[in-house]
Order: C-alpha cells, then sequence, then structure tokens
RNA sequence: GGCGGGGUAGCUCAGUUGGUUAGAGCGCGGGACUCAUAAGCCCGAGGUCAGUGGUUCGAUCCCACUUCCCGCUACCA
C-alpha cells in the first residue's frame, strides 16, 4: 500500500510581506503534514514562492531593482517565515528557479503539441495587480481612472496577440471529472460555486503575454512570457522533479493528497489546474481544500483600517504554540475567522495556561511532592482508569478520519475534551487522599502521565514546540512521538524517573 | 437578476435522517475541595433554534413566502 503523503501551501507572491493569511495556510498545512508523518506516513509538504508577473516586474522598477534581486530579497523573508512558524516543510520551492522553469515549459510545450494551445489575439481591460481581464460592465470610472468594481483596481487597456489555452473544450471532462471525485473541492459550499461556474460554461483561457517580461518565456516564440498561473501552478509538479515522470519523488508523491488554498484562489486550483493537467494527460490532485480569510475584529485586515495583525507581531508577544494554537481551535476550518488580541488571550489562559499547562504541572508536581518523580513499577488499573486510557484506543480511527476529512475542528475539540477528562480524572480520584496506599496513589499518578502523554501527542501538530517539551517529562524525544503509541496504556517507562518542566505557557494578567 | 450557503444561549459555534426537559466552549453566578499557573471539579442561570403560514398526531429540523447576512455568477450595456 501506497504510505505517502503529499501536502502543498499556495506559492506565495511576494509583491509584499507575510501577513496573517499567508501563516494560516502555511500552519495549517503544517498541522496535517506533521500529523499524517507521526501516523506513518512518509510525507512531503511544499511551500514557497511565485515570483514572476508584471506585479513584480513593476514593483522591482519602483525601488530601481532588478526583478530577481527583489525577488530574492522578498522570498527569502517568506522562507524566514518557515522558521519562524516552525514549519515543517521538506522543500521550499521559487519559480525563478531553474528546476521550475524547466518544468513549466515542459507542460507548454506538451500543451501546445497537442494542440491545447493556440495563438490568437486578444484585446481588454486588463487590472495588473488582479492579473485578471474584465469586461466594460465590471468596471467603473473614479477620479477618471478606470477601475474595477470589484477590487478597485486600476485597469488598463490591453491588445495583444496571446496564446490560449482550449478551457472550453474541458468544460465536459472537468464535470465528469468532479463527479467521480466528489471530494476533489473542499468544503462543499466551495465546491457548488465551482460547479456552478464551470456549468455555465467556460471560455478560452488567455495564457501568454507579450506586454512585459517578467516571466517565464515560452519555448516556441519568444516574444511571448507564459500566463503567471500556467508558470505558478506547476511548481506542485516541478517540485518532484517533474518532467522525469520516472523519477522517484514524482512517482510516489504525484498526484498530491491536498493543496491547502485560501478561498481567493480556487477557481485556479479547482477549474484551471485541473484542466491543465488533464489536458496534458497528467493526473490532477486529489483535493483542494480553500479556506477562509483570517479577519480582524469582523473585518478584514487592512492598512486603512488600522487593524492588521501582524503574525510576527503576535509571535512576538505571545509565542508560536499560541498562535498555531489559536488559528487551529477558533477558526471554524473552512469558513472565514476572527481573531483579536483579547479571544487570543482568553484562549490562551483557558485553554493552554488552565486546562493543560496546568494539568502537566499540577500531576508532575504532584509526583514530585509524594513519590519524588519516581514511576513506581507496581502499577493496577482500575476500571475507572481503564476507562479514561481507552477513550484514545477507542478513538483511533475517528481520530483518523478526522483528519483525513479535513475537520480540523471535531479533531481539537476531541483534544480538548481529553484535556478536561485528564482533569476531572485526576480530580475525582483524590490521589492527596490516597498517600497511605502507595499502589493507588502510584496508579493515579500513572494513569494521569499516560493521559497526558496520549494528548501531547495528539497536540504535537499543534503545538510541536510544546508537546516536546512536555514529552521530556516522560525521558521521551520525537521518535517517541508516534499515533500508534496512543493505543499503548503503558508506554511510560516503569521504574523509572521523571522530569519536572517549568510553566508552558504563562496566564496573561489583564489589566484593564 | 440567477444560483448556492446561512440566520440556534452575551460571544464563538455544534446538533436534530421531525418526537419526552435544544447542546459545547468562553464569559457570568453559586458550592465543595486543595495536587496545581487563585488553576481544576460540581451546580446553575435559561435561548418563542430570524418572522409568518403550511404539511403532520407532532417541526428548531420538511414545504412556501417574508426579511437580514455571506459567497459565486450575470445583466441592465
Amino acid at each position: 500500500m501506497k504510505n505517502n503523503y503529499y501536502i502543498t501551501t499556495p506559492i506565495y507572491y511576494p509583491s509584499a510581506s507575510p501577513h496573517m493569511g499567508h501563516a494560516y495556510s502555511s500552519i495549517i498545512a503544517d498541522f496535517f503534514a506533521r500529523f499524517k508523518r507521526m501516523q506513518g506516513f512518509n510525507v512531503f509538504y511544499l511551500t514557497g514562492t511565485d515570483e514572476h508577473g508584471q506585479k513584480i516586474e513593476r514593483a522591482a522598477k519602483e525601488k530601481k531593482k532588478d526583478p530577481l534581486v527583489f525577488c530574492d530579497e522578498i522570498s527569502k523573508t517568506f522562507k524566514d517565515l518557515t522558521k519562524t512558524l516552525n514549519l515543517s516543510n521538506d522543500d521550499f520551492i521559487r519559480t525563478t528557479e531553474n528546476r521550475h522553469k524547466k518544468s513549466a515549459k515542459n507542460i507548454w510545450n506538451i500543451l501546445e503539441k497537442k494542440g491545447e494551445i493556440y495563438l490568437s489575439k486578444y484585446s481588454g481591460w486588463y487590472s495588473v495587480s488582479d492579473e485578471a481581464f474584465y469586461t466594460e460592465e465590471e468596471l467603473e470610472i473614479i477620479n477618471g481612472s478606470k477601475v474595477s468594481k470589484l477590487s478597485g483596481s486600476t485597469v488598463e487597456w490591453v491588445e495583444e496577440e496571446s496564446y490560449f489555452f482550449k478551457l472550453s473544450k474541458w468544460q465536459e471532462p472537468l464535470l465528469k471529472f468532479y463527479s467521480e471525485n466528489q471530494d476533489f473541492i473542499l468544503p462543499i459550499s466551495r465546491k457548488n460555486e465551482v460547479l456552478s461556474f464551470v456549468k455555465s460554461g467556460l471560455k478560452d483561457l488567455s495564457v501568454s503575454r507579450k506586454s512585459f517580461k517578467w516571466g517565464i518565456p515560452v519555448p516556441s516564440n519568444k516574444d511571448h512570457i507564459m500566463y503567471v498561473w500556467l508558470d505558478a501552478l506547476t511548481n506542485y509538479l516541478s517540485a518532484l522533479n517533474y518532467p522525469d515522470e520516472n523519477d522517484k519523488m514524482y512517482k510516489s508523491f504525484w498526484p498530491a493528497d491536498l493543496h491547502i488554498i485560501g478561498k481567493d484562489i480556487l477557481r485556479f486550483h479547482a477549474v484551471y489546474w485541473p484542466a491543465f493537467l488533464l489536458a496534458a494527460d497528467i493526473k490532477p490532485p486529489k483535493r483542494v481544500y480553500g479556506h477562509g480569510w483570517i479577519l480582524s475584529g469582523d473585518q478584514k485586515m487592512s492598512k486603512s483600517k488600522g487593524n492588521i495583525l501582524d503574525p510576527l507581531q503576535i509571535i512576538d508577544i505571545y509565542g508560536l504554540d499560541a498562535l498555531r494554537y489559536y488559528l487551529i481551535k477558533e477558526v471554524s476550518f473552512g469558513n472565514d475567522g476572527n481573531i483579536s488580541k483579547e479571544k487570543l488571550e482568553n484562549c490562551i489562559n483557558s485553554d493552554l495556561a488552565n486546562n493543560y499547562g496546568n494539568l502537566c504541572q499540577r500531576v508532575v508536581s504532584f509526583s514530585e511532592k509524594n513519590t519524588n518523580l519516581k514511576i513506581s513499577n507496581n502499577i493496577t488499573f482500575n476500571e475507572e482508569d481503564k476507562s479514561v486510557l481507552s477513550n484514545y484506543s477507542k478513538n483511533y480511527d475517528k481520530i483518523i478520519s478526522f483528519v483525513d476529512n479535513q475537520d480540523i475542528n471535531s479533531y481539537i475539540n476531541f483534544v480538548v475534551e481529553q484535556l478536561f477528562v485528564a482533569n476531572k480524572y485526576f480530580n475525582d480520584q483524590e490521589p492527596w487522599k490516597k498517600k497511605s496506599d502507595l499502589l493507588r496513589l502510584n496508579t493515579i499518578i500513572y494513569t494521569s502521565l499516560e493521559l497526558i502523554r496520549k494528548v501531547t501527542i495528539l497536540l504535537y501538530p499543534i503545538i510541536p514546540d510544546t508537546s516536546k517539551k512536555v514529552m521530556k517529562i516522560f525521558n521521551l524525544n520525537l521518535n517517541d512521538i508516534k499515533f500508534e503509541s496512543i493505543k499503548n496504556d503503558e508506554f511510560i517507562e516503569k521504574d523509572s524517573q521523571i522530569n519536572k518542566i517549568g510553566i508552558l505557557f504563562k496566564k496573561i494578567v489583564k489589566n484593564d
């Protein structure tokens, strides 16, 4: 059985610095990557930057920089972000790299050879910043310049020779593909949007530009460069050493298991991308998940509203794991979510400090005071112990299906429930009243520690740093973070010594 | 304008293949305990499940209409 798992983030467009949306996509993808890895899968997690296009060319020009130099600088901030967010990505691809250019050109050649691309002429109003053409009706005039009603960006009249991809031809095959792959687009609400869009009729897609130079040249015609999306989407193949279809990477990981994207780029991933691939006779990816946006308060973050929450700043104040936990727990995955300092602080205090951090602390500290941090080899579970411990083995398959269905919220709700269970267990057993019954005392401590170990494993994909820290209580390390081990109720070594740990999450004291 | 999704406790959201007292977390109020980051545990407050009408023995869940919100899409050119 194939035991590989390929997950991607979008490649980010480095015309500006990373923001919360980038952080969110990457953290979500990291959650899946880490879970599948600890489940035993051979995971390839890809992220990177999409560096071509007119927008970049102009931004570089404004700063009087060579486009590549400009991209080098900004791409680096995204690469740095992978470290800041503690992403477990296996590769970082840039569309300016040769391996990618080779791959993109190959796709082009195949499409052209198969007659899927033809030369024609396009004229219309084009927005550089949106990378889209608009019809007259989609435009309005503000302050004397023509702008998109939708995005408000200015457009310019473009009239040029262009290559077209025969997208219209793929309308029916796409619909067939969607119906044969019911879960290709998630969440369902997004799938409906795509279906109705495709059903309403597809027009051929302009896939080359002549008006600027910053891009991958069309192999057969140096006057043209490839449309950024055809170029960019191909990155998912490039990182697998495509076009070498016999390469081990390609054979192992294509088709991709999951493209994590924001809802704003759904059409490119759910329509154009599978169409390009079908036309090139390459299997489309298995799933595209379009998540929502992270709003600040109830509004989109924007400079003019002054409500921008910079992920770097948040991490600086509250710590990375707090942000990761918040984004995964508090955002209903698939819908727009909301972040504010107040909500974040609430979440840190109640879930991370009070519930989880304090749980670890109280058990270890109790052990320190009563059994000198020694784990007895004489442990006898009673029915109550067995019952709480069995929550994990009992729900083992369910947890996996939560992940495989991208039901992140059910996953974390299960985790939080287990935190309650563990706290309640310790409370109800009242070990402080059992000091004369050493067998029982040791068993309660052992059971509590096992509960902590198990929940910590489930927390690992969410808050990896903290999890690793907690595992040190038991002298365990990353190699011991195996999903399967949550079924084992006696994983912690008997007749051993556990370690104290410091405060995991400091409570945030509100002064108002 | 068309299509789709949605309006459930102060807040964020679950849920009901239609059936006795509608759920969780946070927040709030009270209680018992003391191992712990004054954390944890227990109890509670109570929302006409957007509105109206219909189907049904019975609807928050089905149907129709109204209204509000959101997404996609189109057009009046």
